[in-house]
DNA sequence: GCAATTTTTGCATACGTTTGCAAAATCACG
DNA sequence: CGTGATTTTGCAAACGTATGCAAAAATTGC
């Protein structure tokens, strides 16, 4: 059983404790003490404890990091990436669950128990209260694919208004007639604005546009793309890859449309899977490895302190595949 | 800018710092001072320090979970699930991303600066080395859905030789003759105990098996089922369904197969993916939720010091849906 | 080889908690 | 109301590290 303090190594190694502790801080000390120390440390067994030296330090290298749910294979590629990256830079990743269920405030206090040193809130949004209570602290906060008006947030998106804008130009370019949209949830701010890009598009082109709310949830979206079909619908925009999954499986299945052909669907988000020859999806790619970057980035600028609340806006494109017409 | 402390609180609630102390840390106290100290902390906006608590307590409350990769969709709903039966008993997950590229090890070393209470690793090994020194640290592991044979480690597992036995059993039933397997990755117990499981229930009928590794890699995998299929094999049992669905798509577009008729594929785990009518894949149904409940109950016991290491093998079922054949 | 300067070192304190101990307060009960 | 038993309370010492300060050692210039 064995608890290894800076006093056991310096004991050994016939130094002070504060001389370990400016060998392993990365502090000044001489080239033998150097020597004797790490020798003593490595023959103990020895590392530093993080929980005491943040204590001290007032920073924890803790980055806490804010869910809602992995169901979109969107968000566990993120999470991948984001726990990657923060590593790099010498931090660690405290992960929070925060199904929609639960409420993300009394999760959020637990984070703050932990000192964490800043939190990413991927798609999940914070009360006005949690954010106040984070800037008395200093405690940074970026929003991760998720926009919101108040609070002057620092936020890493897609740009997501002109990408529906890009997403509606195309459909029309390639000669669809009815074009409909399968919107995300009303409450996010992302989804929101690929709507509006989408129906300004269209609007200025003079046409009107039927959409229904597909919340993010496969059942409901392929729901509603269903009667959106019903209703002659020929094209079909849909919030997120992973609803557009849902759609395709359905009207190929249910209704036998070839999609594609009958119907276009376009996704939003590029993961992995639409490039599968099963649903071989048209969407608008998120880089999710610039928005990483550029959260983390944000994030370390942030606990610098040198660097003010901002919007990064990522651009994308789009990506044609077969769920589409091509021709007019 | 605040940082309040106990101190703050027990001077403005006219008490000791102890007193503050206890109230928050459940210890005995008169009503009288429980009510001055909750109203002096929530008008000071007070939350103990967790890391200065654990620095004397010498338990974080932190659980390490290591884990390879998300890409297989298993492995987020594993990690949501985790997080949230985690947080269910007051714990918290630290995540950590080892992919094989990384070594382990170095990141593992990193865990334990943490002071974690306890480390859960999801598919990945452990060396020998860390093992002991966890051990030297009092610190438990849990293997989550990965064996080792060396080291006598808590581990929970799918009951995978059974499980692979069974899946022969209901191939042959079905009437398939040349059967064959895309299996897991070789330095993994899992994948091993199925591919063994599977080979001797074949052997027992007196057929042969022809088994081309899959490496958990969908590309390799999807290639190595072409071959098969080019060999004549008429069903594939394949490692996982992450791998199956490469797999399906392979041989359905570029082979031009009919799965489910020409050729039977069975895969391992039931990820929600496999009842989408795409794939409609007949799989092996892991239980995630019954397998973390109880990875997070083994290693509660463990924290307590009441528990001796232990194998728990949970067993599932078999999914049958379209991807294979149901009548002789 | 000596004074002036720079670097290295140890001492002591602080970080924000928990907890053993003994004193003080409260309680039970005749 | 007094005595003994019980509960509540404050004091002070931990936990393992970082760091300001002054003393000691090493380095430099001449």
């Amino acid at each position: 059983m064995s608890k290894i303090t800076s006093s056991d190594v310096a004991k050994l190694a016939g130094v002070s404790q504060s001389a370990v502790s400016r060998v392993f801080s990365g502090a000044s000390a001489s080239k033998a003490t150097q020597e004797k120390v790490r020798r003593a440390a490595t023959e103990l067994g020895y590392r530093p404890n993080v929980l005491a030296r943040s204590l001290i330090t007032g920073r924890s290298r803790i980055i806490g990091l804010v869910v809602a749910y992995l169901e979109n294979p969107f968000y566990p590629d993120v999470l991948e990436r984001m726990s990657k990256a923060l590593q790099a830079e010498g931090y660690h990743t405290l992960i929070f669950m925060a199904s929609w269920t639960s409420d993300v405030d009394r999760v959020l206090e637990e984070l703050l128990d932990y000192q964490v040193d800043g939190i990413i809130a991927a798609s999940v949004a914070l009360s006005d209260g949690l954010i106040d209570r984070c800037r008395g602290a200093g405690i940074p906060i970026v929003l991760f694919n998720r926009g919101q008006e108040e609070g002057g947030l620092t936020q890493v998106t897609c740009a997501n208004r002109a990408a529906g804008a890009a997403v509606a130009q195309h459909l029309m370019a390639t000669g669809h007639e009815k074009i409909a949209h399968v919107s995300g949830w009303e409450g996010s701010m992302t989804g929101r604005d690929r709507a509006a890009g989408f129906a300004e598009a269209l609007a200025a082109d003079g046409r009107d546009l039927k959409v229904l709310p597909g919340d993010y949830d496969r059942e409901k979206a392929a729901a509603a793309a269903c009667e959106l079909v019903d209703g002659g619908a020929d094209a079909i925009f849909v919030g997120n890859d992973h609803m557009a999954f849902g759609v395709i499986d359905a009207l190929r299945h249910e209704r036998g449309i070839a999609v594609g052909k009958d119907v276009s669907v376009v996704g939003f988000d590029d993961v992995p899977m639409a490039a599968w020859p099963s649903y071989d999806l048209t969407t608008w790619q998120q880089p999710s490895g610039q928005m990483v970057e550029a959260a983390v980035d944000r994030m370390m600028a942030l606990i610098e302190g040198d660097a003010s609340p901002q919007r990064v806006e990522i651009e994308g494109r789009l990506i044609q595949r077969g769920s589409s017409r091509k021709e007019t």
